[in-house]
DNA sequence: CTTATATTTAGATGATAAGCTAAATATTGA
DNA sequence: TCAATATTTAGCTTATCATCTAAATATAAG
Protein backbone atom coordinates (compact mmCIF):
# COMPACT_ATOMS: atom_id res chain seq x y z
CA UNK A 1 0.00 0.00 0.00
CA UNK A 2 2.95 2.29 0.69
CA UNK A 3 4.96 1.29 -2.19
CA UNK A 4 1.30 2.28 -4.09
CA UNK A 5 1.24 5.70 -2.62
CA UNK A 6 5.05 6.39 -3.05
CA UNK A 7 4.85 5.22 -6.99
CA UNK A 8 1.56 7.25 -7.31
CA UNK A 9 3.83 10.20 -6.45
CA UNK A 10 5.35 10.69 -9.71
CA UNK A 11 3.59 12.37 -12.82
CA UNK A 12 5.60 10.45 -15.13
CA UNK A 13 4.48 7.09 -13.71
CA UNK A 14 0.38 8.55 -13.55
CA UNK A 15 0.71 9.46 -16.87
CA UNK A 16 2.16 5.45 -17.59
CA UNK A 17 -1.01 4.89 -15.82
CA UNK A 18 -3.25 6.57 -17.85
CA UNK A 19 -2.33 5.30 -20.94
CA UNK A 20 -2.02 1.49 -19.69
CA UNK A 21 -5.76 2.71 -18.70
CA UNK A 22 -6.83 3.18 -22.62
CA UNK A 23 -4.71 0.13 -23.82
CA UNK A 24 -2.21 -2.16 -22.95
CA UNK A 25 1.58 -0.95 -24.63
CA UNK A 26 4.63 -2.29 -25.09
CA UNK A 27 7.34 -0.53 -23.18
CA UNK A 28 8.83 1.10 -26.51
CA UNK A 29 5.36 2.63 -27.10
CA UNK A 30 5.12 3.67 -23.50
CA UNK A 31 8.23 5.28 -23.97
CA UNK A 32 7.81 6.94 -27.23
CA UNK A 33 5.33 9.29 -25.10
CA UNK A 34 8.12 10.82 -23.09
CA UNK A 35 11.05 12.94 -23.60
CA UNK A 36 12.76 10.56 -21.36
CA UNK A 37 15.64 7.85 -21.84
CA UNK A 38 13.89 4.23 -22.83
CA UNK A 39 16.01 3.04 -19.64
CA UNK A 40 14.32 5.63 -17.03
CA UNK A 41 11.24 4.83 -18.09
CA UNK A 42 12.10 1.03 -17.92
CA UNK A 43 12.99 1.71 -14.23
CA UNK A 44 9.21 3.63 -14.01
CA UNK A 45 7.82 0.74 -15.18
CA UNK A 46 9.56 -1.77 -13.00
CA UNK A 47 8.40 0.51 -9.69
CA UNK A 48 4.75 0.20 -10.73
CA UNK A 49 5.18 -3.41 -11.01
CA UNK A 50 6.44 -3.89 -7.44
CA UNK A 51 3.57 -1.44 -6.45
CA UNK A 52 1.40 -4.17 -8.04
CA UNK A 53 -0.32 -1.53 -10.10
CA UNK A 54 0.90 -3.21 -13.55
CA UNK A 55 1.58 -6.39 -14.68
CA UNK A 56 4.18 -7.35 -17.60
CA UNK A 57 3.76 -10.19 -19.95
CA UNK A 58 6.44 -11.22 -22.87
CA UNK A 59 5.01 -11.33 -26.60
CA UNK A 60 7.92 -11.87 -28.95
CA UNK A 61 10.40 -8.50 -28.74
CA UNK A 62 7.85 -7.22 -26.81
CA UNK A 63 7.17 -6.41 -23.50
CA UNK A 64 3.44 -5.51 -23.02
CA UNK A 65 2.29 -4.06 -19.86
CA UNK A 66 -1.40 -3.61 -18.65
CA UNK A 67 -2.70 -1.95 -15.65
CA UNK A 68 -3.75 -3.85 -12.91
CA UNK A 69 -6.51 -1.87 -11.10
CA UNK A 70 -6.56 -4.62 -7.68
CA UNK A 71 -4.19 -2.07 -5.97
CA UNK A 72 -5.43 1.41 -7.12
CA UNK A 73 -9.07 0.08 -5.53
CA UNK A 74 -7.50 -0.47 -2.43
CA UNK A 75 -5.89 2.92 -2.18
CA UNK A 76 -9.63 4.45 -3.13
CA UNK A 77 -10.61 2.65 0.11
CA UNK A 78 -8.00 4.23 1.90
CA UNK A 79 -9.74 7.53 0.58
CA UNK A 80 -13.32 6.41 1.12
CA UNK A 81 -12.05 5.72 4.31
CA UNK A 82 -10.84 9.33 4.79
CA UNK A 83 -13.73 11.12 3.49
CA UNK A 84 -16.29 9.44 5.36
CA UNK A 85 -18.29 12.07 8.10
CA UNK A 86 -14.94 13.64 10.57
CA UNK A 87 -14.73 11.40 13.84
CA UNK A 88 -17.59 8.89 12.69
CA UNK A 89 -15.28 5.94 13.37
CA UNK A 90 -15.57 6.37 17.29
CA UNK A 91 -16.49 3.63 19.22
CA UNK A 92 -17.62 5.61 22.33
CA UNK A 93 -19.16 8.55 20.23
CA UNK A 94 -22.10 9.32 21.61
CA UNK A 95 -25.70 9.32 19.65
CA UNK B 1 -3.07 17.99 -7.42
CA UNK B 2 0.36 16.98 -8.00
CA UNK B 3 1.42 18.70 -4.21
CA UNK B 4 -0.93 16.22 -2.74
CA UNK B 5 -0.04 13.02 -4.01
CA UNK B 6 3.33 13.94 -3.10
CA UNK B 7 2.25 14.88 -0.04
CA UNK B 8 0.25 11.51 0.16
CA UNK B 9 3.31 9.61 -0.37
CA UNK B 10 4.62 10.16 3.04
CA UNK B 11 3.36 7.41 5.65
CA UNK B 12 3.83 10.16 8.59
CA UNK B 13 1.89 12.55 6.58
CA UNK B 14 -0.77 10.17 6.06
CA UNK B 15 -1.07 9.14 9.65
CA UNK B 16 -1.18 12.74 10.79
CA UNK B 17 -4.27 12.84 8.09
CA UNK B 18 -5.77 9.78 9.79
CA UNK B 19 -5.41 11.59 13.12
CA UNK B 20 -6.86 14.82 11.73
CA UNK B 21 -9.97 13.21 10.26
CA UNK B 22 -11.05 12.03 14.24
CA UNK B 23 -10.68 15.65 15.28
CA UNK B 24 -8.99 18.66 15.28
CA UNK B 25 -4.94 19.27 16.98
CA UNK B 26 -2.14 21.62 17.36
CA UNK B 27 0.63 21.17 16.15
CA UNK B 28 1.83 19.74 19.86
CA UNK B 29 -0.77 16.96 20.01
CA UNK B 30 0.45 16.03 16.84
CA UNK B 31 3.79 15.52 17.42
CA UNK B 32 3.33 13.65 20.65
CA UNK B 33 1.94 10.98 18.25
CA UNK B 34 4.89 10.54 16.56
CA UNK B 35 8.42 9.91 17.51
CA UNK B 36 9.86 12.77 15.44
CA UNK B 37 11.13 15.88 16.69
CA UNK B 38 8.37 18.28 16.61
CA UNK B 39 10.57 20.54 13.86
CA UNK B 40 10.11 17.39 11.74
CA UNK B 41 6.51 17.43 12.14
CA UNK B 42 6.28 20.81 11.90
CA UNK B 43 7.67 20.35 8.81
CA UNK B 44 5.28 17.80 7.40
CA UNK B 45 2.34 20.07 8.23
CA UNK B 46 3.49 22.84 6.04
CA UNK B 47 3.87 20.33 3.21
CA UNK B 48 0.25 19.16 3.78
CA UNK B 49 -0.46 22.75 4.51
CA UNK B 50 0.55 23.76 0.98
CA UNK B 51 -0.87 20.52 -0.74
CA UNK B 52 -4.23 22.30 1.08
CA UNK B 53 -5.12 18.65 2.42
CA UNK B 54 -4.73 20.63 6.01
CA UNK B 55 -5.92 24.19 7.36
CA UNK B 56 -4.61 25.89 10.50
CA UNK B 57 -5.41 28.68 13.02
CA UNK B 58 -3.73 30.15 15.62
CA UNK B 59 -5.89 29.93 18.97
CA UNK B 60 -3.71 30.95 22.04
CA UNK B 61 -0.29 29.65 22.43
CA UNK B 62 -1.39 26.73 20.05
CA UNK B 63 -1.90 26.37 16.47
CA UNK B 64 -4.73 23.84 15.52
CA UNK B 65 -4.61 22.39 12.16
CA UNK B 66 -7.76 20.47 10.51
CA UNK B 67 -8.48 18.78 7.88
CA UNK B 68 -9.27 19.93 4.17
CA UNK B 69 -11.12 17.38 2.87
CA UNK B 70 -11.64 19.01 -0.65
CA UNK B 71 -8.65 18.12 -2.37
CA UNK B 72 -8.88 14.59 -1.56
CA UNK B 73 -12.13 14.58 -2.89
CA UNK B 74 -10.71 15.56 -6.25
CA UNK B 75 -7.55 12.87 -5.75
CA UNK B 76 -11.04 10.28 -5.41
CA UNK B 77 -11.90 11.72 -8.27
CA UNK B 78 -8.49 10.65 -10.34
CA UNK B 79 -8.77 7.27 -8.80
CA UNK B 80 -12.61 7.24 -10.10
CA UNK B 81 -11.28 8.17 -13.85
CA UNK B 82 -8.59 5.70 -13.67
CA UNK B 83 -11.32 2.65 -12.30
CA UNK B 84 -13.65 3.16 -15.10
CA UNK B 85 -14.09 0.56 -18.06
CA UNK B 86 -10.69 0.25 -20.02
CA UNK B 87 -10.75 2.50 -22.54
CA UNK B 88 -13.84 3.94 -22.32
CA UNK B 89 -13.12 7.74 -23.10
CA UNK B 90 -12.14 7.34 -26.34
CA UNK B 91 -14.17 10.19 -28.91
CA UNK B 92 -14.05 7.47 -31.63
CA UNK B 93 -15.04 4.35 -29.29
CA UNK B 94 -17.48 2.27 -31.24
CA UNK B 95 -20.26 1.34 -29.95
C1' DC C 1 9.09 43.25 31.33
C1' DT C 2 10.54 38.77 32.14
C1' DT C 3 9.79 34.00 32.01
C1' DA C 4 7.43 29.91 30.27
C1' DT C 5 5.16 27.51 26.55
C1' DA C 6 4.12 26.46 21.63
C1' DT C 7 5.57 26.43 17.16
C1' DT C 8 8.37 27.58 13.30
C1' DT C 9 12.68 28.80 10.79
C1' DA C 10 17.55 28.02 9.62
C1' DG C 11 21.07 25.24 8.45
C1' DA C 12 23.25 20.80 8.10
C1' DT C 13 23.41 15.76 6.99
C1' DG C 14 22.37 11.25 5.21
C1' DA C 15 19.20 8.65 2.41
C1' DT C 16 16.15 8.24 -1.76
C1' DA C 17 15.07 9.01 -6.14
C1' DA C 18 15.07 10.46 -11.07
C1' DG C 19 17.69 11.05 -14.82
C1' DC C 20 21.56 9.89 -18.07
C1' DT C 21 24.99 6.83 -21.03
C1' DA C 22 26.98 2.49 -21.91
C1' DA C 23 26.73 -2.30 -21.67
C1' DA C 24 24.24 -6.66 -21.08
C1' DT C 25 20.34 -9.85 -22.13
C1' DA C 26 16.64 -11.83 -24.86
C1' DT C 27 14.17 -12.67 -29.07
C1' DT C 28 13.61 -12.88 -34.09
C1' DG C 29 14.88 -13.68 -38.66
C1' DA C 30 18.30 -14.07 -42.45
C1' DT D 1 25.28 -18.44 -36.21
C1' DC D 2 25.11 -13.42 -37.01
C1' DA D 3 22.86 -9.14 -37.16
C1' DA D 4 18.83 -6.38 -35.86
C1' DT D 5 15.42 -5.03 -32.52
C1' DA D 6 13.45 -4.51 -27.79
C1' DT D 7 14.17 -4.04 -23.15
C1' DT D 8 16.66 -4.15 -18.92
C1' DT D 9 20.77 -3.80 -15.85
C1' DA D 10 24.85 -1.30 -14.10
C1' DG D 11 27.00 2.58 -12.62
C1' DC D 12 27.09 7.37 -12.04
C1' DT D 13 25.39 12.22 -11.04
C1' DT D 14 22.37 15.53 -9.32
C1' DA D 15 18.40 16.89 -6.92
C1' DT D 16 14.94 16.16 -3.56
C1' DC D 17 13.53 14.83 0.94
C1' DA D 18 13.21 13.37 5.88
C1' DT D 19 15.35 14.18 9.82
C1' DC D 20 18.07 16.41 13.42
C1' DT D 21 19.78 20.39 16.67
C1' DA D 22 19.93 25.14 17.68
C1' DA D 23 17.98 29.48 17.31
C1' DA D 24 14.10 32.61 16.34
C1' DT D 25 9.26 34.10 16.84
C1' DA D 26 4.82 34.56 19.01
C1' DT D 27 1.56 34.32 22.74
C1' DA D 28 0.30 34.05 27.69
C1' DA D 29 0.95 34.77 32.50
C1' DG D 30 3.09 36.49 36.44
Amino acid sequence: MNDAFKALSDPTRRKILQLLKEKDLSAGDIADQFNISKPSISHHLNILKQARLVEDERQGQSIIYSINLTVMQEAMGWFLGMIGTKGESHDDERK
